[in-house]
RNA sequence: GGGCAAGUGGCGGAAUUGGUAUACGCGCUAGUCUUAGGAACUAGUGCCGCAAGGCUUAAGAGUUCGAGUCUCUUCUUGCCCA
C-alpha cells in the first residue's frame, strides 16, 4: 500500500482552494457566523502560538460552514508599531518596507496551514485605506466630546524618548530600553473611556460566552469602588483639603493626612529647596500601582495641621506622600495606619500615632506586625462603636452628609485612555494647531493625513516632528497656516475596530457599511491569547460604544459575543554543560541521552516553558510543516491538551500525528478495496449504532471547544473501523460510514480529508460539504453497560438494551456468577437501580 | 496579603456532570517481520500480590446505597490584583 505524500496533497488542495473559494459563497437562507482569531503583528515569521490560534479557529470556522452557516473568516495584519521602527533603524530602511516583507512571508506561511481564510478580505492597519477611516472615526469621536486633550503625568522613557504605557514599565524601567522611567508632564490626547466605566462593568454580565476569568480581570481593572469625600479644615486657615476614602468607617483611626506632590496645596512650597528635592525623588518612581506599592514610602512634612472632623480639638499632621496620586480620587487621603498597610509603613517611618478602630472577629486573626484589613467590629470610634464595618460605613457617610463636610462618591480605577505616541510608525492624529492657540480637527475631505515616506529614522525623538516640512499645513476653513499634530495613535486603537472593518473591507468612502455591519456583527467567536484579556478587549468594547454614541443606527454594544482564550505553546528547555541555552534543533538523541549536535556533550533538560527567543526553545512551524505536513502539525497542536491550557510541543507528538495520518490513509484504502460480502445484521447494527454515537459525541465536543477530546474520539473511531474491517459488514455500509468519518475529521485535517473524499467518491469537489448528522433513532438503540454493585462495590457488569426496566435488570444481575457467589446466604436489604447506569444490592455484612 | 483556578499513572490528559476511575495518545517492555530500524504489526503496561483478592484521583474528615466530581479543614502549584 502506498504511503501518502503529505507535501503533495498539501500543495494540491491548497492550490485547489485558492482557485475555488466556494466555501465563502454566502447565501441568504443561512444563518451567519463570524469567526475571528486575533490578527497577528507582522514580526517576521509565524510561531507555534499562531499555529495553535489559527488551528483552533479553523476547526470552528469549517465546522460551522459544514453545519450550514455563512461564515465570515477573515485575516489581517496589526502592522503599525515600534518593532518596525527599531528594525528599520537597524537596517536603514523604511518601516513600511520591513513590515511589508514580513507580511508577505507570514502570509505565505499561514497559507501553508491550509486555513479556510477568505484572503479577499485581507486588511493591514498601516495601509492608508485603513487608517484614513480610523482618522475619520477619531474626528467623529472628537466632535462628540469623546476625545480630550489634557496635561498629565506620563511614564517617560528618556532613551526611547517616548511615553510608555503602564504595562510597558517593568520595575520602574522601560520594557525595551531598561532606562529608569521618569514622570513627566505632557499634553496628550485621550479617549474618554471613563465615560463608559459603569457601562463597561455592568455589561460584563451580558457576556455569557466569555471565560469567567477574563470578566473578573476586566472587573478588577475597571475597579469600581464606593467611597466618600471628606473635607478636612486646615488649622488656622480658611482652607480645606478634600480627601477620598473607601474606608470612611476608620475615620476615628485617622492620624495624619497625606496629599500628592501635585496637590494644589503644594504650590505653597514651590520655593522650598527641600520640597523640590523631595519632588524629584518622587518622580523617579513609576506611576503603576505596583511600582508605588513596592516603592519605599517617603513623605514631606508640610508643618500644617488638619482638624479632625469628628474628634473635637484633635489635630493631625499633613504630609506630602509619594504613594498618593493626584489622578486617583482627590489626590489626598487620610492615613489610618492601623488598617491600611501603606499608611502603616508610613506611620512607622515617621513615628506617627496608630489607633486601632477595628477589632477582628476572633482575636487570633490579628497579626502582630502590620495593618489589619479584615472584617471585624468598630472600636475607639464614639458613635460607631460595636458596629460592623458595613454598618459603620453607612452611618458615618450619613453623618458626613448631615454635617455637610463631604459626600458619598463612586470612583473607578479605570482612567482615560492615553493614545498619544511620540512615534513615526503609527496612524497620524488628524488634528492641527492654529496660530491663535486653537486645536482643530483636519477637514474630513483632506483625509487621510498620510505618513511621509522621506523620514530620518536616526533622528532623536519623533521623526514626524523632526521632518522639515511635513507638519506645516493650512487650515482649510480659513486658509491660515497651521501645524500638524506630530503624535501618532497608540496601536491599540488600530486593533479596536478592525473586526468591524472586516465586514466591508473594501469600502472606500466610510469606515464600514451599516448593512454589512448589522449582518455580521457581533463576532460570534473570537479566539486569541489571554494576554489580551484586559486592554485590547476593553478598548474594543469602548470603541463599539463610542461608535454607537456617534451613529444612531448602530445598535450593538458588545463586539465579541463569544470569547475563547487559548493557552501557550511550551517546549522543554535545554542547556549545555556551560549553562548556555540550546535550541531543540541543536541537540540529538544518543545512548547517553540527549547530547549537543556540535560537540556531543551532554545536554541538561530543563522544564517545559512557553516558547521564547531568550530560552531558545522555539520550534519553527514552517520547517515542521515541511517535514510532517500541515495536517500533522494542526492535528498535534490540537490533540495533547485542552485548548485553554498550555500545550507542550514535542517531536514524538507531531511524529505520532504523522503516523496517525498514514494509518487513516491506509484504512481508507483498505475500505475501498474491501470485497462485498454477505453481512451479519447484528455486526452491522452494532457497528452502525456505535459509529452514530461517535458522530453525536464529536459534534457536541466541538461545540464545547473540547478539541483534545474530539481528537481522542476520532482515534477511537479509527479503532472502531479497524476492528470492523474483518467483520461481516456490507461494503456499501462501510463505505458510506467512511465517507462520513472523513468529513468528521475535515475541520482538523482538511488536506487528508479532501484527498480521501475525492478518492472515495471518485471526483474532485469542494462544495457544500455537509457535516454528517447523527441518526436519532439509532441513538436510542444503543447498548448500555450497567454496573452491578454489592454495597457500592463493583462486582459485575451487564450489557443490555438502553432503558432496560428494573425488574429485568435485577434478574439479569442476579445471574452473574460473581454476584451469585457474593449474595449467597446474605439478605438483601435494599436494591438501588438507576436506569442505564447502575444496580446496587445492599446486604447485611 | 486578597481573589480565582487547579492538584488523577513515568508524561500530556479522559471521565455522559454523583454511577465501570485511568478513555485516547506519548513513553516503556516483550515478541513478529527485516541486512537494518528512530519503520510496520501483535501483546502488555496505575500500585501491592503467585493467585484469589485488596488498594488507588495532593492529605484528612464529612454527606450518600455510591464521591475524582458535593461540603469542611490542611498542604502544594499556577494566574490575576495588591
Amino acid at each position: 500500500m502506498n504511503e501518502i505524500q503529505v507535501k503533495e496533497i498539501d500543495k494540491k488542495w491548497q492550490l485547489f482552494w485558492s482557485k475555488k473559494q466556494n466555501h465563502f459563497k454566502h447565501t441568504d437562507n443561512k444563518k451567519k457566523f463570524y469567526c475571528l482569531e486575533m490578527f497577528p503583528y507582522p514580526s517576521g515569521r509565524i510561531h507555534m502560538g499562531h499555529v495553535r490560534n489559527y488551528a483552533i479557529g479553523d476547526v470552528i470556522a469549517r465546522y460551522k460552514m459544514m453545519n450550514g452557516h455563512n461564515v465570515l473568516h477573515p485575516m489581517g495584519w496589526d502592522s503599525f508599531g515600534l518593532p518596525a521602527e527599531n528594525a528599520a533603524r537597524e537596517n536603514n530602511l523604511n518601516p513600511r518596507e520591513w513590515t511589508q516583507k514580513n507580511i508577505s512571508t507570514m502570509k505565505n506561511q499561514l497559507q501553508l496551514l491550509g486555513l479556510s481564510i477568505d484572503w479577499d478580505l485581507e486588511i493591514s492597519t498601516c495601509d492608508e485605506e485603513y487608517y484614513k477611516h480610523q482618522q475619520e472615526l477619531f474626528i467623529d469621536f472628537y466632535n462628540k466630546g469623546l476625545v480630550v486633550r489634557k496635561e498629565t503625568y506620563v511614564n517617560w522613557d528618556p532613551i526611547e524618548k517616548t511615553v510608555l504605557a503602564n504595562e510597558q514599565v517593568i520595575d520602574g524601567k522601560g520594557w525595551r530600553s531598561n532606562a529608569l522611567v521618569e514622570r513627566k508632564k505632557l499634553y496628550q490626547w485621550f479617549f474618554n473611556i471613563s465615560k463608559f466605566s459603569d457601562e463597561l462593568l455592568k455589561d460584563l454580565e451580558t457576556l455569557t460566552n466569555w471565560p469567567e476569568k477574563v470578566k473578573l480581570m476586566q472587573k478588577n481593572w475597571i475597579g469600581k469602588s464606593l467611597g466618600c469625600e471628606i473635607n478636612f479644615k486646615i488649622k488656622d486657615t480658611k482652607n480645606k483639603i478634600k480627601i477620598f476614602t473607601t474606608r470612611p468607617d476608620t475615620i476615628f483611626g485617622a492620624t495624619f493626612l497625606a496629599i500628592s506632590v501635585d496637590h494644589p496645596v503644594c504650590e505653597g512650597f514651590k520655593n522650598s529647596k527641600e520640597f523640590s528635592e523631595f519632588k524629584k525623588q518622587c518622580s523617579q518612581v513609576g506611576t503603576t500601582e505596583e511600582a508605588i506599592a513596592n516603592a519605599e514610602k517617603i513623605g514631606f512634612k508640610t508643618g500644617q495641621m488638619a482638624e479632625h472632623p469628628f474628634k473635637k480639638g484633635k489635630q493631625i499632621p499633613i504630609y506630602v506622600a509619594n504613594f498618593v496620586l493626584m489622578d486617583y480620587g482627590t489626590g489626598a487621603i487620610f492615613g489610618c495606619p492601623a488598617h491600611d498597610q501603606r499608611d502603616f509603613d508610613f506611620a512607622k517611618k515617621y513615628d506617627l500615632e496608630i489607633i486601632p478602630v477595628v477589632k477582628p472577629m476572633n482575636s487570633s486573626e490579628k497579626n502582630s506586625e502590620g495593618a489589619y484589613t479584615g472584617d471585624g467590629t468598630i472600636i475607639n470610634s464614639d458613635f460607631l462603636n460595636n458596629l460592623t464595618i458595613v454598618k459603620a460605613k453607612e452611618k458615618i457617610v450619613k453623618e458626613i452628609e448631615n454635617k455637610k463636610i463631604g459626600e458619598k462618591k463612586i470612583t473607578f480605577r479605570l482612567k482615560d485612555w492615553g493614545i498619544s505616541r511620540q512615534r513615526y510608525w503609527g496612524c497620524p492624529i488628524p488634528m492641527i494647531y492654529l496660530k491663535n492657540g486653537d486645536v482643530v480637527p483636519v477637514d474630513k475631505s483632506e483625509l487621510p493625513v498620510r505618513l511621509p515616506k522621506d523620514i530620518d529614522m536616526n533622528c532623536k525623538g519623533n521623526p514626524l516632528d523632526f521632518h522639515p516640512t511635513w507638519k506645516k499645513t493650512k487650515f482649510k476653513e480659513t486658509g491660515e497656516e497651521a501645524i500638524r499634530e506630530t503624535d501618532t495613535l497608540d496601536t491599540f486603537v488600530d486593533s479596536s475596530w478592525y473586526f468591524i472593518r472586516f465586514c466591508s473591507p473594501k469600502l472606500s468612502d466610510k469606515p464600514f457599511d451599516e448593512k454589512a455591519f448589522s449582518y455580521w456583527m457581533p463576532v460570534d467567536q473570537y479566539i486569541g491569547g489571554v494576554e489580551h484579556a484586559i486592554l485590547h478587549l476593553l478598548y474594543s468594547r469602548f470603541f463599539m460604544r463610542a461608535i454607537k454614541f456617534c451613529k444612531k443606527d448602530i445598535k450593538i454594544k458588545e463586539p465579541f459575543k463569544g470569547l475563547f482564550t487559548q493557552g501557550m505553546v511550551c517546549h522543554e528547555t535545554y542547556k549545555n554543560n556551560e549553562g548556555k541555552w540550546l535550541s531543540p534543533d541543536q541537540i540529538k538523541k544518543s545512548d547517553e541521552g540527549l547530547v549537543s549536535k556540535i560537540d556531543s556533550s551532554k545536554v541538561v533538560v530543563g522544564p517545559s516553558e512557553a516558547m521564547s527567543k531568550s530560552k531558545k526553545n522555539i520550534v519553527d512551524p514552517e520547517s515542521m510543516i515541511k517535514i510532517y505536513g500541515a495536517d500533522a502539525v494542526r492535528w498535534f497542536i490540537l490533540s495533547d491538551s485542552p485548548p485553554e491550557r498550555d500545550v507542550q510541543w514535542s517531536t514524538e507528538g507531531v511524529s505520532a500525528a504523522h503516523k496517525f495520518i498514514q494509518r487513516l490513509w491506509t484504512l481508507n484504502n483498505k475500505i475501498l478495496q474491501k470485497k462485498d460480502e454477505k453481512s451479519d445484521p447484528q455486526d452491522e447494527k452494532r457497528f452502525l449504532t456505535k459509529f452514530n454515537d461517535y458522530i453525536y459525541k464529536i459534534s457536541e465536543l466541538i461545540e464545547k471547544f473540547q478539541l483534545n477530546v474530539t481528537v481522542a474520539k476520532i482515534h477511537e473511531l479509527t479503532n472502531l473501523f479497524e476492528d470492523n474491517l474483518n467483520k461481516k459488514l456490507n461494503r456499501k455500509t462501510l463505505l458510506e460510514c467512511q465517507i462520513k468519518f472523513v468529513k468528521v475529521f475535515m475541520p482538523f485535517m482538511p488536506h487528508l480529508s479532501c484527498e480521501c473524499l475525492s478518492i472515495l467518491e471518485g471526483k474532485n469537489f469542494y462544495e457544500n460539504i455537509q457535516w454528517p448528522k447523527s441518526d436519532k433513532s439509532l441513538l436510542k438503540e444503543q447498548e448500555v453497560t450497567l454496573v452491578v454493585q454489592i454495597n457500592g462495590k463493583k462486582r459485575g457488569l451487564i450489557t443490555a438494551k438502553k432503558d432496560l426496566p428494573e425488574k429485568d435488570a435485577l434478574i439479569q444481575a442476579k445471574k452473574i456468577d460473581n454476584i451469585k457467589k457474593n449474595l449467597k446466604d446474605k439478605k438483601i436489604i435494599k436494591n438501588i437501580f438507576v436506569k442505564n447506569k447502575v444496580i446496587n444490592f445492599i446486604i447485611t455484612s
